[in-house]
DNA sequence: GAGTTAAGTAATCAATGATTACATTGAAGT
DNA sequence: ACTTCAATGTAATCATTGATTACTTAACTC
């Protein structure tokens, strides 16, 4: 453990460094998504990061009161980037109409859950983390207050199917979510679906729901 | 530990005695469905569920390899009373059309996911179960074919709306999948739906979803 | 440079999953 | 009835884990 006087002393990482280890907080979520993507997240440890980390076993509770906060800032950075994909997708379809624009967010949330499972994983996996802090219910709230709102305008230009509104809105929902929790589960070979093409054919499945009720 | 010799040596238990203890298997399986109901399913310890039987932390793994071999049992439990539910909800609709059996084996799911959200929680937990034994896989195939089945029978008799079938099926297992999973983690309230209701409410939403579909 | 403080370490604790060697018990065989 | 034996449960033990504590160390301020 001890360190060679004079030798590699500042040359390892020259990308960003702070206080002792360079940000810290940040390696360790990394680390911690990478643990997760390799072994899936029952196994991990604060200790297993640690390890990877490079850095003691007490070191990560500096950082994160407990194995929790820890999954819960894995959350929060998993939570940023649904929103970063789903504004992207929205973006895509500024000028079009109510429903298109509630399908892209849609379409948002399947690119996202598939392109980062163990970030999805993470999210869904509310009795390991904290989903009660204000950042990622209130995200949740405001995405979930956009797709009604699309939803009744959609219903207001009588573009939509007869039906309650509120219903269709919580149906998607419920779609996209069941569809994604289903490709992390692997449950798309037994219904004969390639795993590579999963992402494909829940869209297509999402958008035979969108023109289901559409009018 | 030493019993008193000759007190109440065999009056506690009238009900059912076998060896040691009287079916430790079955007791332990119950044990740890209680606990999950009481403290959630990352709180289920060995030891606590031993604690819980009155045997020694050690008796369990003379039944159970491991942990996720006890946990596997109650998913096997679990998925007995879920294609139960389903069989009774789909032998109510013994003669009825396709689509109407199809629609009772949604229902059949809901009811049985809402009246016991701790089986639905262990099962779809499947990082902590060992989903690949032959009984969980294989009824889990089952249900996907007769609901395959009913749809193509629906369809060829021209009661479905255009689209493709299999992902009409698709779309209705991801549906009651997510709804269910909505329920157990608490996300209906802030949808505005009351606790109480969210039966009600996501059988009505699976109705809408089969009205979508229909001719 | 001295001193404050954030950041990391080492040592420690109780609890857990799991294994092992041992004890007990019910039933079968004779 | 007595022995044998396998099934069942116990006690003791191990490595690992989450978490806490007292302690060093390094970076920044003055």
């Amino acid at each position: 453990m001890a360190r060679s006087p004079a030798a590699i002393s500042r040359l390892p990482k020259p990308k960003k460094r702070a206080y002792h280890h360079g940000d810290l907080p940040r390696a360790l979520v990394d680390a911690t998504v990478q643990l997760i993507e390799e072994q899936g997240l029952e196994a991990v440890s604060v200790r297993e990061v640690a390890r990877r980390t490079g850095v003691s076993p007490g070191a990560p509770f500096r950082h994160f009161e407990n194995r929790t906060a820890l999954l819960s800032a894995v959350a929060e950075v998993a939570q940023e980037r649904l929103v970063q994909t789903v504004g992207e997708s929205l973006r895509d379809e500024e000028r079009a109409e109510p429903l298109q624009r509630f399908r892209a967010i849609g379409i948002g949330f399947l690119r996202w859950a598939f392109a980062n499972p163990t970030h999805f994983q993470v999210i869904s996996a509310r009795a390991a983390i904290e989903f009660d802090r204000p950042t990622l219910r209130g995200r949740n709230d405001e995405v979930r207050a956009t797709m009604n709102q699309l939803l009744t305008q959609a219903a207001a230009q009588g573009c939509l199917r007869q039906g309650d509104v509120s219903r269709h809105v919580l149906a998607g929902r419920a779609l996209v979510y069941g569809l994604a929790r289903m490709h992390i589960d692997g449950q798309f070979p037994s219904w004969g679906i390639d795993s590579g093409n999963s992402l494909n054919e829940s869209i297509a499945v999402f958008d035979q729901f969108i023109a289901s009720i559409s009018a």
